[in-house]
RNA sequence: GGGCUCGUAGCUUAGUCUGGUUGGAGCGCUCGGCUGAUAACCGAGAGGUCCGGAGUUCAAAUCUCCGCGGGCCCA
């Protein structure tokens, strides 16, 4: 038996791909059928490929060749995901610059340069993985999100979006990265959450208009931010009380007092009284003096109502600050109150605040300070820790700051509706997305900061002229070269021409209305917008626009389960703005990778599996059969090494052996197919069973992989392979083709295991595009002049007709009687080899004429020279009989074993057992399957007198030329002997076995 | 903190939507058997608080609620 090396077959096949071209050769045989349409989500190629990438391209590869098969023209262009500050960030390691300043000193163009190269410095090794684990997709011609044709198509749609009004400049507190000094992305907040313990501290605020003191008692856990109060919140219909609280220390006043909601009494500290029940509502309106002296524009210090005051947590005051939380500054702008920014982009107090030494310093190291000046000032009523998460930049990992910034935002609420009811049209796999996640997540939708105050990324359209403000959006290069004023690149060609900043920022137009300079705007945008617009900027639409127009929208996309906001949505988001359409019809959600103990793979973690040594040591077929099998796609999935080499022994080399076997003895006989043709109807129920569960099986493996139940399809197959091909239809059929000389059933036989293995590879091509296409090769292309791929080949289709529903519960009966009969032979401490007299089963009419023409298999199952049936119940009498051995089948069904010996089955076995040993004997010398031997044996009587009366019979079953009493003489040099005294039962014999060649 | 999702034998999992025999498999373990494709296979055995608790019901792994733990997303 040839072992398989799966590794080395995989490389051949990989060559072989390559030499023929087959990929190209099966996207462009399905050129003119109908259009399944995939969009690949770019990678970023600055990291190495994990596998979660795998997994993400695996099942990719799957759907896509399982279309083609299936007759649709699926081309499948690679794409590069390039810009981002996750590319500037790796750069600025690299450089070890800390600020814009820094890269600004460093040279705006050496640093995009250096972004542009990082970007790619892994995409050798994305493309080896992509090509190594057969993911079958164009890398020669891929989009790039930097490329200044798919900038024009993203400048294009950026434009229709400010031409329907919905890109707009706003100022909005948005989560700020001050180290960065960015804002960033709601999405990238998400990745940076960390518990920390922040300062608590009660904080009281003097009501002007008192005759005694009396405070509003507020909380706060970020000190910092009181340098930008500007009110103080209550809920307008919640119950606060006037509390008088006594002093717990000398230095405090006797008496105070605090103002705070009923709910959060025990925020206060040792003895009070109430004084006074109100309502929220009733202090709206009262003046407050100011903590601390910073210039204030407009309105303030005032006490207002909002309704998102709540009373889980705190005093039911709260401070507003509308430099720092959206809340915050919503509600100063609804209430008409004034502003103040105290800190500057780097996070770090300005001359504003009215402490020298504060100046400078980055706000969250001014907690310290901002506590012991209240409580100098007697206006902190308590403080201690609270631990609460917290954002951090995911990058660089300073605190992010909720910061008033101007920015551009795409008006996606006012989409909400459109959203929605696009989303209407697009199937999702696991479903409760549509509606879950998703849904919710549109429901709440929120407008989308466009802009990154970046270097890196695709520059923001838009010039605004410095005299009169006027706004114009840029939408293609044709548009900005007539434009432009000192236009600083060469007018003839394109090619030339870098939309990257520093670049584009030096192009300066002259304003229509008033003459005056437009510049751009500095920003670049969210890279998640470049990929977005994937959909139409791969293709350079409207610039070019038959590609565009044949490939939207997508009918499938898949990704991983966090790109459900992601990517999923940037697309969706996009294509709603600019189409109104969904961009894709079906999405397939995937679940992540974790490691063995069911822990995230991540590098920080320093978990992941370097996916070469699976390809290495298991193949890649191995890796995709894991990956289909484990669990639903949409699911985590627990990775190991072990458990993809225990997938590989268990299924692929089931279904190597299958073949090899099919290939040794057609080799023998030089079996041809071609010359070969015999009806199925004509082929012996065994045949005709194994055809009718290969249809069965081909329609439900169709009818799972539509629903992207990989795993079901998957399994089904496997279950086929180990279970009905290879434990019973081969074990079952082997004796057909030992039979040395030609005849009609071993024909039938080849036929049938030929037709179901050429069937099962083109069925199990997308799972296992190797192994299948190395057998497809030596089984077919050796032999027909059919397609020279089996990737060329069409799906298998359901043959209705080949399926024979009865045939298959026939067999489902007889296995059940077959286990029963083993169980009887095992109760009765009778072995296998030990032929019996009779089996006998009581069942129904109607089950005995289903079985009846395959009894012969249970007969021989059983070892047994009878089988008869009964279709009454005369139990009892066999019950009584104690020569037989009950078991119950099922309801209606009971079988009997006759477990009596008599003499000439006690020698049958012992014959057989002589076989066994002698086969066993044979493999020890490693002889091949036709090598003919000669036998010597020495024992008693009885074994003398069994092998005198069935030497015929062992002589064929062992392909011996003789076999004689006695010992060899002296073996001479050379010769392949082998000898050894058994044990047979009680008896103890010599064999030896001599190969003659 | 909120939403979604997962939790079944030592491990990987089926069954859960649609409540109903004794909760099935595979790996691993023990014993036995089979073996001229098979490091395969077959039979038996050990191994389960179906995450915990409460409820609905004649009946709950399954439905409801409250928790716990993992994951993702959002804050």
């Amino acid at each position: 038996m040839q072992k398989a090396n799966f590794v080395q077959l995989e490389e051949e096949v990989l060559n072989e791909w390559n030499r023929e071209k087959t990929f190209e050769r099966s996207v462009a045989r399905r050129e003119g059928c109908e259009k399944f349409v995939f969009v690949e989500g770019p990678p970023t190629a600055n990291g190495l490929p994990h596998p979660g990438h795998i997994l993400t391209r695996v099942m990719k590869d799957l759907v896509l060749r399982y279309k083609t098969m299936r007759g649709f023209y699926v081309e499948r262009k690679a794409g590069w995901d390039t810009h981002g500050l996750p590319v500037e960030i790796e750069v600025e390691k690299e450089l070890g610059t800390n600020s814009k300043q820094e890269i600004e000193e460093y040279g705006i163009e050496k640093f995009n340069q250096k972004c542009k190269d990082s970007v790619f410095r892994y995409e050798k090794e994305w493309v080896n993985a992509t090509k190594r684990v057969g993911f079958w997709i164009d890398m020669d011609s891929p989009y790039i999100t930097s490329d200044n044709r798919y900038i024009e198509s993203v400048w294009w749609s950026l434009k229709e979006i400010w031409r329907r009004g919905l890109l707009y400049k706003g100022h909005k507190v948005v989560p700020y990265c001050p180290r960065c000094e960015t804002t960033l992305s709601s999405h990238e907040v998400a990745q940076g959450y960390e518990n920390v313990e922040d300062p608590s501290i009660y904080v009281k605020f003097r009501l002007k208009q008192e005759q005694e003191p009396m405070f509003m008692l507020a909380w706060t856990t970020t000190p910092w931010t009181l340098f930008g109060n500007i009110a103080l919140a209550v809920h307008p219909a919640h119950t606060y009380v006037k509390a008088k609280v006594k002093a717990r220390e000398k230095s405090e006043p006797e008496e105070e007092i605090l103002i705070l909601a009923e709910a959060r009494l025990d925020a206060l500290e040792g003895e009070y009284e109430i004084i006074e029940r109100l309502r929220g509502s009733d202090l709206e309106g009262k003046e407050y003096e100011q903590l601390f002296e910073v210039p204030v524009e407009g309105e303030s210090h005032r006490v207002i109502t909002a309704d998102f005051v709540t009373l889980e947590e705190g005093t039911g005051v709260v401070h507003i600050a509308p430099a720092f939380g959206a809340d915050d500054y919503e509600v100063c702008r609804a209430k008409g109150l004034g502003f103040s920014q105290p800190v500057d982009s780097k996070g770090q107090f300005t001359s504003e605040v009215p402490f020298r030494s504060l100046e400078g310093v980055f706000v969250k190291d001014g907690d310290k300070h901002i506590i012991e000046m209240l409580e100098q000032r007697g206006m902190l009523y308590k403080k201690s820790t609270y631990l609460h998460s917290y954002p951090f930049c995911w990058r660089c990992g300073s605190p992010l700051l909720y910061y008033a910034r101007e920015s551009w935002f795409i008006g996606m609420k006012s989409l909400r509706d459109r959203l929605i009811a696009n989303n209407e049209k697009i199937n999702w796999y696991p479903d409760h997305l549509k509606y879950g996640r998703f849904g919710n997540f549109l429901e709440n939708i929120e407008d989308w900061a466009l802009s990154r105050e970046r270097f890196w990324g695709t520059p923001l359209n838009i010039w605004i002229c410095e005299e009169c403000g006027e706004e114009c959006c840029i939408g293609s290069i044709m548009e900005l070269k007539e434009r432009a004023k000192g236009f600083p690149f060469p007018e003839e060609s394109d090619v030339n021409i870098d939309l990257h900043r520093p670049y584009i920022d030096e192009v300066v137009f002259r304003c229509d209305d008033c003459g005056g300079e437009m510049r751009r705007v500095k920003d670049v945008i969210d890279c998640w917008y470049d990929s977005g617009a994937a959909p139409f900027a791969q293709w350079h639409y409207p610039y070019e626009n038959e590609e565009f127009k044949r490939n939207f929208p997508a009918n499938f996309i898949t990704e991983a389960i966090d790109q459900t906001r992601g990517w999923f949505y940037s697309l969706l988001a996009v294509s709603t703005a600019i189409f109104d359409a969904p961009p894709y019809l079906n999405v397939l959600s995937l679940g992540h990778i974790l490691d063995e103990k069911g822990v995230k793979m991540s590098k920080s973690k320093g978990n992941v599996i370097d996916i070469t040594t699976i390809f290495n040591n298991e193949g890649a077929d191995a890796l995709r059969w894991y990956f289909f099998t484990a669990c639903p796609p949409w699911e985590d999935i627990r990775f190991s090494e072990s458990a993809i080499a225990e997938r590989q022994k268990k299924f692929l080399n089931t279904l190597w052996n299958s073949y090899f076997f099919f290939v040794t003895y057609a080799t023998i006989d030089e079996f041809n197919p071609k010359e070969k043709a015999i009806a199925l109807e004509k082929r012996s129920a065994m045949d005709r069973w194994i055809m009718s569960r290969l249809n069965s099986l081909v329609k439900e493996v169709i009818d799972s992989i539509e629903r992207f139940e990989i795993h079901l399809a998957a399994r089904k197959i496997e279950k086929f392979v180990i279970d009905d091909l290879s434990n019973w239809y081969i074990r079952r059929s082997r004796r057909r083709f030992w039979v040395a000389e030609e005849n009609f059933d071993k024909d039938c036989a080849y036929l049938t295991l030929y037709e179901v293995l050429v069937a099962l590879c083109k069925l199990l091509a997308p799972f296992v595009p190797f192994i299948t296409e190395h057998i497809y090769q030596n089984l077919v292309r050796t032999v027909f002049e059919e397609e020279e791929s089996v990737h060329l080949c069409d799906y298998p289709s359901l043959d209705e007709s080949r399926i024979d529903k009865e045939l298959e519960d026939s067999m489902g009966l007889i296995t059940k009687l077959v286990e029963a009969g083993r169980r009887a032979r095992s109760d009765a401490g009778i072995k296998m080899r030990q032929p019996l007299k009779e089996v006998m089963v009581v069942c129904s009419k109607e089950k005995k004429e289903k079985m009846s023409s395959l009894a012969e298999i249970l007969k021989d199952e059983l070892n047994v020279r009878e089988m008869k049936f009964e279709d009454k119940k005369p139990k009892s009498e066999f019950v009584a009989a104690e020569r037989y051995k009950q078991i119950e089948v099922d309801e209606d069904t009971t079988l009997f074993l006759d477990i009596s010996l008599d003499k000439s089955l006690i020698e049958e076995g012992l014959v057989r057992d002589l076989v066994r040993r002698i086969q066993g004997m044979r493999k020890d010398l490693d002889l091949d399957y036709t090598e003919k031997i000669r036998i010597m044996y020495e024992g008693d009587e009885e074994v003398k007198e069994a092998i005198n009366k069935f030497s015929d019979y062992i002589c064929e079953e062992t392909l011996a030329v003789g076999i004689e009493e006695g010992k060899p003489s002296s073996s001479a040099k050379g010769e392949q002997i082998s000898e050894k005294r058994w044990k047979i039962g009680k008896k103890g014999v010599y064999l030896a076995v001599k190969c003659v060649g």
